[in-house]
DNA sequence: ATTATCTATAGATCTATAGATAATGC
DNA sequence: ATTATCTATAGATCTATAGATAATGC
C-alpha cells in the first residue's frame, strides 16, 4: 500500500536523500527557472526515484518553499544591523549594512533571481518574503532609535523602509542582473545619499 | 491549406479581433498570471477562436511582449521628467517625479505585478524593461546636469541610476504589494532623502 | 480572389499516485 | 515490523497546427 501523507525522513539514508532532492532543486531553479523544471528532472538530478520526492515532499510548490526557507537562513538570515556596536559612527554603519547586503547575494544570484520571481508571481512566497523583509526593516528601525539624537528622522518606520528598498534595489541592479557598473561607486553613492538623509 | 506565418491584419474585423485578444490576455495575465493563463482561455474571453488567435501571434509568449509594449507606451512612457521646467526648483521636480511614477503605477497594479514577475524570469522581457528603464535614468541623468550648479553630486550617471532605482522600488512596495503605509509620509521622507542628496 | 475564422485534434508535456520491491534496525 | 525506494502509468493539462468553412471587398 502507498501512504498517503507526506513522510518524515528517519533514517540515516532517507535524510539525505530529501536533502540530495533540495540541493537538486535549488540548482535547477537558479539555472532554469521554477516553470521550466519539472519534478521528474529534479529526481533525475538527485538520483533519486520521483516516487521517494513525492513522498518528502506534497508537491513541487513544497520543494520550491523548503529551498527557500533553507536558502533564507543560511544566507539571508545571516545579514544583521543590530549586533553591529553603535558607538561606531552612522556612515560606516550605512556602508557596512550595504556591504552584507551586497556579501549575502554573492552566494547565489540565480537563486535569488528566481526568488525574486517567485515573490512577484506567488502569493504565499511573497508572504514568506515580507516576513524576512519586516525583520530586517524592524532592525534598521532598532539602529535609528539607538542614534536618534544624531538624526533628523522623525518617522523611524518609514525611514528604515526607505532605506531596507533603496539598499535592496541597488544592490539587486549590481548582483542579480549583472549590469555594466562600477559597484564601488555605485555604493559609496548610495551610502553617501542615506547618510545625508539619516544624520543631522 | 493553412497559413504557415503569423498574419497582419488587414480588415477592420480582424484588427478588432486582435485588439480583442490582447485586451483579453491582459486581464487574464493580470490576474491568474502568465503562467496559470492558456492560450485557450485567452481565445475563449476573447470570444475568438484558439485557430484566430494563432494567426496573430506565433505563440503564448508573443502575445505577452505585445501586451507589455502597449502598456509601456500607453501608461509608464508617460512619465517624463525633462519636459518639467528646469526654472522649478529641484525640491518639487523630485516629488513631481515621485507622482508621476506613483500615477503611472494606478493604472494596472496587477499588470505591473506581473511585468516584475516576467522581469526577473524571463530574459527577452528583462530586456524590454531595461531598455525603457535606461532611458527613464537618462532623462533623470540629463535632469541632474540641467542643474548641475545647484548639486553636490559628482557622478551624474550613477546618481540617476540610485535615484530612480529607490523610486521605483518604494513605489512598488506601495502600490503593486498593498503594504499597509501610510502613502503620503513615504513619498515626503523619500522627497527628502533624494533632495538632501541631490542638492548642495 | 483574398482575407479571416472556425473546429477538431495530434503530440508533447508534466504532476502525482498506486502498488510492488528492497533495505534497516530492533 | 517498519521505513524507504522503485517502476510504471493514469489522467490532466496545454500548445500549436491542419484543413474546412465563411466573410469581405474589388
Amino acid at each position: 500500500m502507498s501512504t498517503d501523507k507526506v513522510r518524515v525522513p528517519k533514517q540515516k539514508r532517507s535524510i539525505e536523500v530529501k536533502n540530495k532532492i533540495k540541493t537538486a532543486a535549488l540548482e535547477l531553479f537558479s539555472e532554469k527557472g521554477y516553470h521550466n523544471t519539472s519534478t521528474n528532472e529534479i529526481a533525475k538530478k538527485a538520483g533519486v526515484s520521483i516516487g521517494s520526492l513525492y513522498s518528502y515532499f506534497v508537491d513541487k510548490k513544497a520543494i520550491f518553499i523548503e529551498t527557500l526557507h533553507e536558502y533564507n537562513q543560511n544566507v539571508v538570515g545571516q545579514v544583521s544591523v543590530v549586533h553591529l556596536n553603535s558607538e561606531t559612527d552612522m556612515p560606516d554603519l550605512i556602508s557596512n549594512y550595504i556591504y552584507a547586503v551586497l556579501e549575502a547575494h554573492k552566494y547565489s544570484p540565480e537563486f535569488h533571481r528566481e526568488i525574486l520571481a517567485m515573490t512577484y508571481s506567488h502569493e504565499d512566497v511573497r508572504e514568506i518574503i515580507s516576513h524576512y523583509e519586516d525583520r530586517m526593516i524592524a532592525q534598521i528601525e532598532e539602529l535609528l532609535r539607538l542614534n536618534e539624537e544624531r538624526t533628523d528622522v522623525t518617522d523611524l518606520k518609514s525611514a528604515a523602509y526607505i532605506i531596507f528598498k533603496s539598499v535592496e534595489e541597488v544592490v539587486h541592479g549590481i548582483k542579480v542582473f549583472s549590469r555594466p557598473c562600477n559597484e564601488n561607486i555605485l555604493v559609496s553613492e548610495l551610502t553617501t545619499m542615506i547618510c545625508g538623509y539619516v544624520m543631522k
